[in-house]
DNA sequence: CAGTTCAATGTTAGCGCTACCATTCGCGCC
DNA sequence: GGCGCGAATGGTAGCGCTAACATTGAACTG
């Protein structure tokens, strides 16, 4: 009946992982784990003698501090997730290569998601990313779920849509018109005095909407085939090839033989498009003019010489590790929502 | 001097993050914390009508699991770091995508790193990886510091290297010999008869390593152009480019000007040599053959149809993936080194 | 029917870090 | 001399979760 004091042994202590720790380090320097956490975290705070010991403590152990810990006790994980359909659309690569790195600079890491071209999994990531408590979630051209744009806002975590200009943003925004785009490559084609303007496109969303804008810009040119109807297109599955650009062109010149210029919805469509040309015999742009989207870095090198719309991916990827990086450090954020715009690029083939 | 008791107001509470917790759905549920947590990770363990409720209060709240918490307390962070030089590179690409895909559906997620082409920033980002204590660790296509190495070691993460056959892993390997590359595509070039063989490389380590072999090789072939001399080759700095080929082909053609079969270091380099050899109005494959390497999506689609060497990176992925969840779980893992080979496509410009 | 087993649940004590507040000490000020 | 101030450091109590062990009660055993 003495089961008290010294009869209870501690209870076998839960497995340590073995690593270095930061009260380890703190040991090592003589010093209390808080001034070895502000050693590492704000340098400043620490006089220069004791931060010596302590990043000599650093360094002889091999000591890389747990950021789970740190971002479970700060709230702040330095962690920023992006999201895109696919790493196979070179498009976004630009703007996630361009995030990474501006992350980088600040301390900050990505986490990458891809939801695939379908909804289904959508909700599934947005949880999985919720739940690392991320410092910001950039999105890049998904049309999400409502139950997933909702538990985004629920969570609180600064997100930037990009790609795109909706009315109704989660939260910040880093995008361009699709229907300017697609305005302005009518605009460009009939001003180079085309009058059988067409289109080839991915069957995304948003490609359609530029397909669209493109064909109420040719009607109100009044360019089209025989009297209101609509400009001609061809409409492929996502993701965009060169093969599928290849066969949307002869798809197109057996039922609209007369066209004279493609604006198609990728780089990829439109090196197809230049490849079945060629095979075919028809000269670019004498006979038929084409028009990219995206500015591959490929383009310019084609022969002849691709004419595409350009996206500063660069920038919008810079643009919303900012924005993210901002918010997370608690600036205030003076342009929620930002439109970075396009450019067209001319070259020989329109 | 009364300063004890009642007097010490409890200090104010650390601001919190105002979220719905685990103790939150514990309480809701009427249960303890533990059983919920059961509930959501291992429910083979819990009772049907607990399970029920413990699911309705997570449903009613929008309750999403903490999971640096949940990292921190298992050791398990459920979080696989993968490196990649650049995502500009597309063959690493399908490798990245089938390894993203293979994680999800064991409930894992990917955290992706860029090294850049330099090694300087290399050895931060090996710390800013092995901070956040993934469960596992990708390299693609990188030569680590000796630093790095030596981190990654010590940290008992598990790692795989891809893309290559080191006689020395730091742990796990999936690849293909690069130096089986080389001479294969000598091989296969010398037996379609073409006799001045060169070859246009990136200049990274690998592709110079595939350069040599096939030179070797040739050589081996007694198919030199002026006996004993090395097969003509121009070396292009990465990433290659479109351009970068097309430069590359003018170049070599200047020097030697009776080059009959071409390999290149990657598609892109390729389709430069395509295009290049049309704009001068070289007939391929009857006056050049041509090889690349990689067999993008594009290759089998450009007229003619690229001759391409294929590395199979869904497989690459696939490995990896599977080789470290087993290490993750704790199942052993039979052959940490995997040779996954390469195959020659070929098509009609080689 | 005492003894064993097993399924379901609970208690406790951390994981490694940082927020919050407190303390100490030297310095300049009136 | 007393006071305020700011720089440097420390103590304590979590962050939200799970490992390790403990407990309970029902079902089964011989």
């Amino acid at each position: 009946m003495n089961m008290q004091a010294d009869d209870r042994r501690p209870r076998r202590s839960r497995k340590k992982n073995g690593g270095v720790t930061l009260s380890d380090i703190a040991k090592l320097a003589g010093v209390s784990a808080i001034t070895a956490s502000r050693a590492l975290n704000t340098p400043e705070q620490v006089s220069e003698e004791t931060l010596a010991r302590i990043r000599a403590a650093v360094e002889r152990t091999g000591y890389v501090p747990n950021l789970l810990a740190g971002g479970l006790a700060s709230n702040r994980s330095r962690l920023v997730a992006a999201v895109v359909p696919s790493l196979a659309t070179p498009v976004f690569l630009e703007a996630i290569e361009a995030l990474t790195a501006t992350l980088v600079t600040y301390g900050y890491q990505l986490m990458l998601g891809q939801s695939g071209y379908n909804n289904s999994r959508e909700d599934a990531l947005i949880d999985a990313i919720i739940g690392r408590r991320p410092d910001g979630i950039v999105l890049t051209g998904i049309l999400h779920s409502e139950q997933g744009r909702k538990r985004l806002h629920a969570s609180g975590i600064p997100v930037v849509e990009t790609w795109d200009l909706t009315p109704t943003p989660i939260d910040m925004l880093v995008g361009f018109s699709h229907q300017g785009v697609g305005e302005a490559a009518a605009d460009f084609l009939s001003s180079k005095g085309r009058r059988r303007l067409a289109t080839i496109s991915g069957d995304d969303e948003r490609a359609q909407r530029r397909r669209k804008a493109f064909g109420r810009r040719v009607l109100q040119h009044g360019l089209t085939e025989e009297g209101g109807a609509e400009a001609p297109d061809v409409v492929v599955s996502t993701p965009t090839t060169v093969g599928g650009g290849r066969q949307a062109l002869a798809r197109l010149l057996d039922i609209h033989p007369d066209v004279d210029a493609v604006f198609c919805s990728s780089d990829w469509l439109a090196l197809g498009v230049l490849i079945e040309a060629q095979a075919r015999g028809l000269s670019i742009p004498a006979r038929l003019a084409v028009m990219g989207f995206g500015d591959h870095a490929f383009a310019a090198d084609l022969h002849p010489a691709l004419t595409s719309m350009r996206i500063d991916g660069t920038r919008i990827g810079q643009t919303a590790a900012r924005l993210i990086i901002a918010r997370a450090e608690g600036r205030p954020v003076a342009e929620p929502v930002c439109d970075i715009g396009f450019s067209i690029i001319e070259r020989d083939s329109a």
